[in-house]
DNA sequence: GTCTATATCGCGATAGAC
DNA sequence: GTCTATCGCGATATAGAC
């Protein structure tokens, strides 16, 4: 079998992948992924420190994506349109990425351990976020306020447009905003309806 | 030793804490954290499922603190002020639990896996708060983003108190909630400072 | 309480890729 | 020939089953 280590650990991650889809997975073992994708348990741990990690491999292109879109913003937008404009500019690749994202949701979502991962990996791509407002001039706070806050209204809409198979993810940003902007920055007094 | 399981509890909450603190997550072991605690390493995992939760049994407080907070503010209070609201009424608590807080968030900071188990925890009180926003009248997604954007303020305001050793927590949460409003209420158009 | 599976990591040897 | 991925074996500790 190929020496390349990346072929190897790809092959890693689609076998993780299709095993936690056919048994969940606490039903697999390490070795099992291993063996799947014809190397040894040994192997897999010099690819992988641990056995959820092989799951979240893609998500560094979210980093990316981000990161990339953040850039691409003009600097003297400030920092909220920036944001703003920003998760407008990662819409489109998760859509486009839906139908491997909603396999890995629902994996996450049935496994404790999992979401803790992912949630450990959603507060590290906020500091991430954080530095790169930084970067753009923003004090810390200002920075880590802002990319939590936009992050959250991302986040809740990425939940909802899953809830809702037929809608599109800009529908619910959209929404998240609006909606965010008329709770924080509204009066303050008016009564419930 | 005392008989009481809740006594054994706590013997072994404070016995993982000194050792932690002694040595190091990772070069302790449950067995060790056991004996110190005179039970067997047995009774350790009846009490806590893991390694790491023993760190987080005094968390249990903050979600009664949060929930006792909400409960109290009238019922005819907006969202986002009774959000607001019920961050200024745990502050007090917060401040007052300051050293053991300290002491915890340290050894959390130095330990990722520690770290993924706080972040699961934040993610959980985020969705019970979402549950007590919704028990009062507000839509699932109107619920959780208002519960996400109000945690975000505290948990900022939490850490930028914690790097300022001085400083009142108050004072954070104040200009965290002030800084919000400007920012996402405000005119969009502003050039850069 | 005892027993056991298995996740995780250290080490030395081997064997493709360049 | 070097690299470096991989192998094979062994050790330890967590966590769950009986």
């Amino acid at each position: 079998m190929p020496r390349s280590g990346q072929e190897a650990r790809e092959r890693l991650a689609r076998a993780a992948l299709e095993l936690f889809l056919e048994r969940g997975f606490d039903a697999v073992t390490a070795a099992e992924i291993a063996a799947r994708a014809g190397v040894t348990e040994r192997t897999y741990f010099r690819h992988f420190p641990d056995k959820r990690e092989v799951l979240f491999d893609g998500e560094r292109r979210l980093t990316e994506w981000v990161t990339e879109a953040l850039a691409s913003v003009p600097a003297d937008v400030p920092l909220w349109p920036a944001m703003r404009r920003t998760v407008d500019l990662i819409v489109a690749p998760l859509e486009a990425n839906r139908p491997d994202s909603d396999r890995l949701a629902a994996i996450v979502k049935a496994t404790p351990a999992l979401r803790e991962r992912a949630a450990s990996k959603e507060a590290r791509l906020v500091s991430i976020i954080t530095g790169l407002l930084v970067g753009r001039g923003a004090s810390t706070d200002e920075a880590a306020l802002v990319a939590r806050t936009a992050w959250g209204v991302l986040a809740q809409a990425i939940e909802a447009w899953r809830a809702a198979p037929g809608t599109s993810l800009q529908v619910h940003v959209d929404r998240g905003f609006t909606l965010l902007t008329g709770l924080v920055g509204g009066a303050q007094g008016d009564p419930p309806r």
